[in-house]
DNA sequence: TAAAAATACTCCATAGGTATTTTAT
DNA sequence: ATAAAATACCTATGGAGTATTTTTA
């Protein structure tokens, strides 16, 4: 688990769609569809449904997409405290 | 950032030591130290000063390491929702 | 001088890219 | 048939290990 593939399944939960959260992301559409796909497998649970014109997220999916917001939240907050990262107060 | 250099950042600062952290996170002190450092680049601030006996850590140092725990606690929160990582509960 | 951290180096795992194939409506 | 995801393959980055050197009280 790293702060990037929780990035490509806040996106993927958000825009319903592999290749729009890849853009998202800068990252091209395989390489977070792979990645998105060994997390399923690391987890052991499907976070998307794939359809025809996108994909949905489970309710698995929904959740993790809950915590991974918190994480990259903390994540911020943490380049924050930086003198070179960070925007502003604390 | 990842999660694992936020784990070398609280066992550090719990230990004081980083031969010591080291053990704890089942790594070579060579490896623990060297992502600290990469890590104190990238923020371009001091998390510990290193003294005699170990470390100590700095006021970014702790501050971050409270962040890092909260970041950890989350990416445990995720592996329990997990049917092959979960522990318990929800 | 002795305990601890830093450096040098080597190796391997993995994330990302391009090209292509498979899937589902 | 077509849009979207999955797969195959290659490359490069970086995290970890062993051996060694440097630092500091």
């Amino acid at each position: 688990m790293n702060f990037q593939v929780l990035r490509y399944v806040v996106a993927a939960t958000q825009v319903r769609h592999f290749g729009q959260a890849a853009e998202v992301c800068h990252v091209t559409q395989p390489s977070l569809s792979e990645q998105i796909i060994k997390f399923e497998e690391y987890l052991g649970v499907a976070l998307f449904i794939r359809a025809r014109n996108g994909v949905i997220p489970t309710q698995a999916g929904l959740k993790i997409s809950a915590l991974a917001q918190d994480a990259l939240e903390i994540e911020r907050k943490i380049k924050a405290l930086s003198p070179r990262l960070g925007v502003g107060g604390a």
